[in-house]
DNA sequence: GATGAATGAGGGTTCATTCAT
DNA sequence: AATGAATGAACCCTCATTCAT
């Protein structure tokens, strides 16, 4: 691909990003050519497909969030680092609308969820090897408060001030049991 | 208003509330009225706009489900209310995509949830007067769990398994001050 | 459906025939609702697909000429009968790309097509028996040299001479046993 | 020209028979390009407009037809000329849309299609004088003929042996008045 | 009041053609 | 000269809304 044609792409995925996450996955691909500066043709030439858009946007986030655990992973405190990205999802989702639908609709990016979930999968077995979490919380839970408290955070009412006290809930509950 | 033009309002408000529930508010006004048995224009004629039968579509639910708030607080264990009617809107919002936009869009539904939310907020008073949810737990938070969980209940994943364990860590983070 | 309905139902048909017998199949359906006076999504109420109207206004064609040659077998000399429709149709096709191409294509008209076949299968029979046709011609061929010569007439050149002309050379063809 | 342009030119010509043979005059011209493995833009440089790229096409069939028909003239038996190539050019047209397309469209192939036109002359006169082909039957009717056969034989029914049976037909009308 | 046909802006997508690399 | 990315008009189709019947 040449130089071009990649800052372009570059370029619609971003104004996608913006885009989407500002109206939902419903706004129009002409809308997201008018932010990046091109044609319309140029985006359908880069993604086929509005779906096509869609799903990469989803993989390049999944993918961005899966290093972000990775690197707690690496270097992260055990104790807290789920919990970190907990907070980090939902603080992200507050602004963006991507987040939310990458948790909750089903785009082709299965595979790619797959591996955010493994990622995800291991914070939560250091956090219970730490003993912060208790031991019959399942993987599945937890990516349902993920993907929950994400959709949540987009609306209206979720200040800063109320994520951080929902969470807390949230977060007890995950606990709560070795007291 | 004549009694046939009443019996269509119901007719339609039933049709859309179906309809809405199984494709969200992205279905097609024609299929309301198909749904309704009536013609189009008779939509039109009762809600001059789409987003007027939304609306009152909402309206309806809020007034049900306050409604039901009252009926425990009146009838119901109050140490156990909340978590029974937190239960059964999730369980609700599973087959009903209405409930969750209802708890996330902002069509001008603003004084019907206010509604709702002083009705929950008795539920709220009397499981906390009861010991049974930590004092500094406050209605925004509960108000936010619920619509969190509602829109995450929508989703593939969530089967009845998974509402239950996921709602069991939301309830032991709501209680666990007590222990 | 309502007169109004009916009426523009007609208008459209006309149009689109007008439309698609001077440029072919691949005219735009917008230029069929401008021709017939109506909006666009009108068109698409009465043919919800581009190829709904296609098949339709072949399907009326078949009628018409099916009628038509009906009225051959009743009334005609069954000597020349199929002469008479044969040169007819190709009169009308140099005119019309719609006969030509409801011979050619296949859209799904082929029930409708069988109806036609049938019906000059009555002539030729008629005229073996009369014997003008020589015997061991077929339908199969008689209907392949129907659909090639409406085809041509389509063309420049045929000017009405040379359409007589060319016919007189396959009749000629199809009769020549007697001799 | 440079060498590997020239060869571009025709690599490109020949990738454009096969698809438009195929695909018809509707197909893609990108199509066409990737087809001859050059870059889109390389077939615009040689072809500037899509039109002129059909009627290069054009020429170069017609060059190729009359090539043919001028060896007949040479080689051929003067009684059979005409018929043998009639039933080859008819032959090829059911394996190539290029063929027919050639023979109804007006593209600017006018001058080329005369030379054609010219050496069809030849045969007849020679199957004339043979007296094989009545003698009132103009070059005209013959090319019609050929153009509407040509034609016909592209649509799905027409197999080898229809193909057969309809030629001899028109073969039959070309010869009969001897008789 | 009800009906349902008509409207037409808007959306996704294709493709001939142009132009920067 | 070749490349292939960018352009944008044009196409098919949908759907909220209006209006004649």
């Amino acid at each position: 691909m040449r130089a071009d044609a990649q800052r372009n792409r570059a370029r619609i995925l971003a104004a996608a990003d913006e885009v989407f996450a500002a109206k939902g996955a419903s706004a129009s691909t002409e809308e997201v050519a008018a932010r990046a500066g091109v044609a319309i043709g140029t985006v359908f030439r880069h993604f086929p497909t509005k779906n096509d858009l869609l799903t990469a946007l989803m993989k390049e986030l999944v993918i961005e969030l899966a290093a972000e655990v990775e690197s707690l992973v690496r270097q992260g405190d055990p104790a807290s680092s789920l919990f970190t990205f907990f907070a980090h999802l939902v603080e992200r989702a507050a602004s963006r609308k991507t987040v939310v639908e990458l948790l909750g609709i089903d785009i082709q990016v299965s595979d790619q969820l797959q591996l955010l979930r493994e990622a995800v999968g291991i914070l939560l077995d250091q956090a219970q090897a730490a003993g912060v979490v208790r031991s019959n919380v399942r993987l599945d839970e937890v990516m349902a408060l993920l993907a929950a408290t994400s959709q949540g955070a987009l609306h209206s009412g979720w200040d800063k001030d109320l994520r951080e006290r929902t969470l807390e809930i949230i977060f007890t509950g995950l606990r709560s049991a070795q007291l």
